[in-house]
DNA sequence: TGGTTCGTTTGATTTGAATCAATCGGAACT
DNA sequence: AGTTCCGATTGATTCAAATCAAACGAACCA
């Protein structure tokens, strides 16, 4: 295991054969650029817990999620929390144009990330429509998730704030995984709160709640959607 | 008045002393390429409450907003709203590579914008990186915008959303009129409720509570900063 | 001048979620 | 097996904001 970390964490060896290539950022490139790119690219590992970037850090450096699952957020001065997203492999994380990070970011679970020098990389995509464009296309989802996100934070109740981030949640693991109503959730309970604009509380009362109402399983780590049709219902209304 | 009107929505006669031409999109333009964007280009107007676009339309246009004040907001199937922004002059609205916009827009007063069909607009911009750039500063920006909303949305209390609506809707003003503590507010009562994820009640409330304290004054049209350090204590804690 | 309208403010009451406070239960130690 | 730990659950109570309900006041019009 160790010796074939230090293999893929050589510069040029990963991308031909990356989980993410077809998706992310790098799908935008063709074979000529990609082996330049692979050049400015550097694979990292995470540990649980661990921070890839914080807040005020200077944003010296953009990640590709390769594998596992990072969780972003803001924090107040006083501590209060607000997660702004939970990353998934083929995000493409911390591009700005700004001097620092206006969020941080950290590994929930082991997590393996390809890293750009913002410079370099700046270099690089200056000239490359394609790549400019394929950013333009991610940064415009992002955003329309955000909004969708203001919706939930804002105008929506404890309980369909819990169905709509399992619908969501399952729904972006479709696209990776393949379908399956198994929900496995890496991320605590705090998290999710954080995530939904509630306490822990109200999140552990209202995943029970939809328990009882058969919507529903709780397991360890995670839930099983075992009536999707109504908690897409509640997502939805 | 009514003629030139009609003047500046001929083709090709707006650019070169258009309000917003240095800090816009086509700030990123040169000369040559900013002739052939006028083409592109048509100003229209739109009288007040007037829907520039709504969510479920087809995403056939974007917009560079001139003149004005619009709202951009997002509305669930049983009518509750979420404001996701107010669009200032400058602002290029309705950027989307999906089939629908996500969202409304519509004018708050009178509104002139400068208006650019999808695909002419994208065959121009698709070898274009000084402009693809440019693009991508302002949807990073915006994304910056909407994850402090999601904080703002998800963890602060009325008073702080009151607070940082004020320091906030100032600060942008005065970017673009320069300083001043008055703070006009075209929007009604009930488009700060829907912005900030409160009741109409808790926005004329909270105004009235920053009036007996000192912090602000409320005026016919908008609201005096009396005491803008604590308002901007109150926004950043 | 008086009436209507509509956005805003103010007051009384309710309520959904937060807070405070145990308790539970699995994992990791002795 | 027992102990500690820590995240999750459950219960009791509080509270901030929503809801329900008037009243206000400026603009417009008859």
């Amino acid at each position: 295991m160790k010796t074939s970390l230090v293999a893929v964490d050589f510069h040029g060896q990963a991308c031909a054969d990356c989980a993410v290539r077809g998706f992310s950022v790098c799908a935008s490139l063709d074979q000529f650029e990609m082996r330049e790119f692979e050049q400015l690219s550097r694979r990292t590992h995470f540990a649980t817990c661990e921070t890839v970037f914080a807040q005020e850090d200077t944003s010296s450096c953009f990640y590709n999620l390769l594998d596992g699952v990072m969780r972003l957020y803001k924090l107040l001065p006083d501590g209060r929390r607000q997660i702004v997203g939970f990353a998934l492999p083929g995000d493409f994380v911390g591009m700005t144009t700004e001097e620092r990070h206006g969020f941080s970011a950290d590994a929930i679970g082991p997590v393996t990330v390809c890293q750009f020098a913002k410079g370099p990389f700046g270099r690089f995509a200056e000239d490359k429509p394609n790549l400019l464009r394929r950013m333009n296309e991610l940064a415009v989802q992002e955003l329309n998730q955000a909004r969708d996100h203001m919706v939930l934070l804002g105008r929506r109740s404890a309980e369909e704030k819990v169905a709509t981030f399992l619908v969501g949640w399952r729904d972006r693991l479709v696209e990776l995984r393949g379908p399956s109503n198994m929900v496995p959730l890496p991320m605590s309970r705090q998290d999710i709160a954080d995530y939904l604009g509630l306490t822990i509380e109200t999140v552990s009362r209202t995943f029970t709640k939809l328990e009882r109402e058969g919507i529903i399983a709780i397991l360890p780590g995670g839930v099983s959607l075992r009536d999707s049709a109504r908690a897409e219902a509640m997502a939805a209304a």
